[in-house]
This record gives C-alpha cells, sequence and structure tokens, in this order.
DNA sequence: GGAAAATTTTACCAAATGGTAAACGCACGA
DNA sequence: TCGTGCGTTTACCATTTGGTAAAATTTTCC
C-alpha cells in the first residue's frame, strides 16, 4: 500500500468518532468554539477526556472536522436549486428548505454562525473552496432568469443574503425569538407564511 | 448621605472606564465572552490588568456593562418609528436606519448576536425588560396601521424580525459576505437598494 | 486459548487565565 | 511638610484547561 495509511476504521472507530462529533456539536454550538472545553464533551459524549484525544489530534481538529462535514448537509438545499420548474417557485422551495433546516438542525446553524462571527478563523479556505463557487453559480442562474425575462430585475447575491439571513434567524437568535414570541399559534407556520408573502412578492413580474 | 454610594466619578475615573469599555468591545465582539483575555482588553486598552480590575469588578461586569449600556443605542431606530407619516415610509426608514447601522457599528451588532447566540445567558432579563415591550409596542403600532387599511395584512413580528436579521447580516457575517461579494461596486448602497425594493414591495397596498 | 493490536483509564503536567494583596507614587489640602 | 486618598504597579496565587505518558484492559485474529 502507498505513503498515507487509509486503513479502514473499526467498526469502534466508526462509532466512537460519530459519538464525539455528535457531543462536540451540541457543546461548540452552545458554547463556541473557545468555550467549550474538552471535559464537557467528554462527558456529553461518555467517554474520558484522554479517550477523545486518541480518537482526534486536539481541540481545533474536533471543530475542523466537524465544519468540513457540516458543510455539505448545510449547503445542500442550495444545490438543490434547479434551472428546472418556474424560477419563483424554484427559489421559493430554496427559502421553505432553508427554514426547515433551521427548525431541524438549530445547532449546525448556530455553529457555523459562531465561526463566521469571528472571523472564520478555522473555516476561511472552506468559504473559499466550497461556498464560494456554489454561490457564484446560483447567481448566474438567477441572473439567466431575469437575463430571460422569467423574473424581476433583482439582485441575486443579496437576494441570496436575504434567503440566508432570514430564515438561519429562526436558530441563531432563538433565544431572542423566544422572549418575543412566546409560544404558541405555531410560530414555525407563521415564519413560514410571512417569509413566502415576502419573497414571493419580491419574485413576482 | 443615605445608604448607596453615588459620588460623583473623577475625570480620570470617568475617562478610563470608557476606555476600559471600548477595550472590551473591540475585544468581545471579536472573540466573544469567553474568548476574551482581561489581558488582550488590558492591552487593548493600554492599561495594566489590575488596573482595569479596580474600575471593574470583574470580567463578567465588564460584558454586562456593555451590554447594558449598548442595549439604548441598539434600539433607538426602533424607537424612532413613529406613528407620524406614511406607514410604509416609516418602515422603509427604520431598515434604512438598521442597515446603517451595521455600517457604522459592527462591534456592537457581533456584540450582541454573540450574546444572543449563546442563549442570552447575561442579557436575559434585559431582554424581556428593554426589549420586549419595545417590540410589543411597535408591533401594535404596525397591527394598527394594518387594521386602518394603510398597509397590507402582515405579519408585525416576523415582519421586523426580517428587518432585523436581513440588516445585521451585513455586520454579522461580514467574514462570509466579504468572501461572496469581493470589494468594489459599494456594497452597502447595493444592499440598501435590494432591502428597500424588497421591503417595499411588501408594503405596498 | 493466547499473542498482538486496539482501546481505555489513571495519574500527571505546563500554560493560560481570572483574580488578589500589598506596596508604591502622587496630587493636594491643612 | 506631612498625611490622606486616589490611582497604579509588582508580585503572586488558585483554578481551569488542553494535552501527554504509560499502565491496564478489552477486542481481534490466528
Amino acid at each position: 500500500m502507498p505513503d498515507g495509511a487509509p486503513k479502514k476504521p473499526s467498526r469502534i472507530q466508526t462509532r466512537n468518532r460519530s459519538v464525539i462529533l455528535d457531543a462536540a456539536l451540541e457543546v461548540f454550538s452552545r458554547h463556541g468554539y473557545r468555550g467549550a472545553t474538552l471535559d464537557q464533551i467528554a462527558a456529553e459524549a461518555g467517554l474520558s477526556k484522554p479517550n477523545i484525544l486518541y480518537y482526534f489530534d486536539g481541540k481545533e481538529d474536533i471543530h475542523v472536522t466537524l465544519l468540513s462535514q457540516l458543510m455539505e448537509t448545510w449547503l445542500d438545499p442550495l444545490v438543490t436549486l434547479k434551472a428546472d420548474g418556474d424560477p419563483a417557485e424554484e427559489i421559493l422551495g430554496y427559502v421553505q428548505r432553508k427554514l426547515d433546516m433551521a427548525r431541524d438542525l438549530p445547532r449546525e446553524s448556530r455553529l457555523f454562525a459562531g465561526e463566521i462571527l469571528q472571523g472564520a478563523p478555522r473555516m476561511g479556505p472552506h468559504l473559499e473552496t466550497d461556498l464560494r463557487p456554489l454561490f457564484d453559480e446560483k447567481c448566474a442562474l438567477i441572473q439567466g432568469w431575469i437575463d430571460a425575462g422569467r423574473l424581476p430585475p433583482l439582485d441575486p447575491q443579496h437576494l441570496i443574503f436575504s434567503i440566508w439571513s432570514t430564515t438561519q434567524h429562526y436558530a441563531d437568535f432563538d433565544a431572542q425569538v423566544k422572549v418575543l414570541i412566546p409560544p404558541g399559534s405555531d410560530p414555525h407556520k407563521r415564519a413560514s407564511d410571512h417569509l413566502r408573502s415576502m419573497f414571493g412578492n419580491m419574485l413576482r413580474l
């Protein structure tokens, strides 16, 4: 076998790495990178601290691994934005998928938000490599729709920013939302209706 | 003089407390609460660490003081939303003020974002006391406009969330925005036009 | 079953960090 | 000039925290 040792991981390896990453997601997303401690992650994972370090090279390694793995999941709704059907419905579908994701994966949303908020110190390269090309591609797609007269003139870049910010807001600023909108009346549906109305208006010819 | 000792602070007190708070804003907004160290704040302020602790009771005291003082500034644009003129123009003016504030006070925006992101552990009470009543008041104002037929039917609460998220996005996610929109073409103006168009559409009868 | 490899625990450590004690400097009024 | 109170520095401490060494244990494979 060549240089790098890509031995297939054992069953225990696979399970424990996954357990650790899940625990780390919980802790990092709640306390941020510096606020999280290996002891917390170990406790959450039900393993000892040295045992954690048997599977990962260190705190930063765990964090970077998490961010890399989640990037794919995170970008998936945008990948799904295709040139297929009606432009407005395509984009509204994207809004809906992003909003659902904020509800279903709030830890992931907060993890990314915390990383970006601090200047993306451990994710800068990934933004350039993974996010940037996808973003440019989808902006071009939207611009194509506009040029073809299938969407009103609008700014694709800032439209996407608006979609990201409004949807992720419900995950990232959950603590504030909960203070301002006490339970009841299905907040997720209200949010969904509101966003559909707002972006729908904007996309109508 | 009664119990509490509200002696007027000396000139040095006033100056140094202000210097420390400015340094702390810089450091806390960049690294978060746990990520910031007293040594960093001291260095940024040009004072020694024990000297910092002569003016504040501890790290948490500095952080809480910052958040309390900034709350007023932060809410000011919303306070200014009045029943005076045309409803749509009032709200669009609010959007513009928030966007300008994200450009001019990004540190403040990130400080709040970081605090909320982590569940508002040191600001929970302030949200209930200061933000909640103002939010409810302005929601009622907007609802009044809708009931009077001066605005189309929309969800005041989620409208305000959308305004907050889209405008603050440019400060809080600056690292991402900078990767995706390289310099040139005055991004602030592009953002302003986009948001005016988006919310303008939504508020049109 | 038993050797070898993989996994886990115990016992540590060095650096970082929030914080304190006490001495020191210094302006200013009696 | 001397004391007094404010502001500052020096020296230090206890805890937390990321990380390691090596023994002990379990699993794997023959």
